[in-house]
DNA sequence: GTTCGACCTAT
DNA sequence: TAGGTCGAA
């Protein structure tokens, strides 16, 4: 059995599922929806002004999981590289407005757009030493206008964003509802918002609905396929995704690594991205 | 059903 | 170029 101080909490942030965290001194200081969270490695330490075991996911029976998606040597030895690593249970609203914002974008850029956001619409709370300010409310963005949108250097997403929060603050989309439904359902009343397709809308389904057999397949997933799995799936190239390849796509990886598929996506994500170099928060 | 260019912004 | 998506052809 895993022991809940076997969390990384330096690598599960640095896993590009959250943008709003900064490490301050030892501790990694991150927002999620209203709430602040403070977590600290060495000594170990969790504070949040909300619900922490929900935000990593502490239901998740690990051992179980972990063993479930050890199919093959390359996802296990992505676990083995990765150890710690936590798919996080993010609030769906922030979740959501963050991955519209992450299309055709940088990890560095999508942050300072959110940071924008929380500036500009959150409200000022403090906790702990800190004062921050946390990630807007519905009411608030649906009502905010293109320009102050477009002041956060959202650029085109900025019509993305207000449209998204619209729907969200006229019931036309239901965090909660969502959550009930299957992958499909959800995934496809995602995917009737302006700027959400099928990857973003994995990584919402993924990351805040608890739709674990969601995997986000971008730019980065898609070379890891072709890298490793490649007879596996055959149909794979570098070439860009269209909808319908997708989808079949996505079939066949639910097939291949099961009802966990999304922990998988997590781990390899974070190897590539690691084996390449490449920066996060 | 697929292909292709455009799209904000920062490095 | 970056963790895509949209709209037109």
């Amino acid at each position: 059995m895993q022991k809940t101080d076997s969390i990384n909490i330096e690598t599960t942030i640095n896993s590009g599922q959250v943008f709003l965290w900064n490490k301050i001194g030892e501790q990694w200081v991150g927002i999620d929806g209203q709430d602040i969270m403070i977590l600290r490695q060495k000594p170990y330490s969790l504070k949040s002004s909300g619900n922490i075991d929900n935000f990593l996911r502490r239901d998740d029976n690990l051992e179980k999981i972990l063993k479930n998606i050890s199919t093959d040597r390359t996802v296990r030895d992505a676990i083995k590289q990765s150890s710690g690593l936590r798919l996080i249970r993010q609030d769906p609203f922030q979740c959501y407005i963050s991955f519209i914002c992450s299309s055709n974008s940088s990890i560095q850029n999508i942050k300072s757009m959110l940071e924008n956001l929380c500036r500009k619409f959150g409200v000022k709370k403090e906790f702990g030493k800190y004062q921050l300010h946390t990630f807007p409310r519905v009411e608030t963005l649906a009502n905010a206008t293109m320009n102050e949108l477009l002041d956060c250097r959202l650029g085109f997403r900025a019509k993305y964003v207000k449209e998204a929060s619209l729907a969200v603050n006229s019931n036309k989309i239901d965090f909660k509802e969502l959550r009930k439904l299957d992958y499909q359902t959800a995934i496809r009343s995602l995917k009737n918002i302006l700027g959400i397709g099928n990857k973003v809308a994995d990584c919402i389904a993924l990351f805040s609905l608890d739709k674990l057999e969601a995997f986000p397949i971008d730019r980065w997933t898609q070379r890891i396929l072709l890298k490793y799995y490649k007879d596996i799936f055959c149909d794979v190239s570098e070439k860009p995704l269209t909808e319908k390849k997708y989808e079949k796509l996505h079939d066949d990886i639910v097939k291949y690594f099961g009802p966990y598929a999304g922990y998988s996506q997590q781990f390899l994500f974070k190897m590539e991205r690691d084996l390449n170099k490449k920066s996060w928060l």
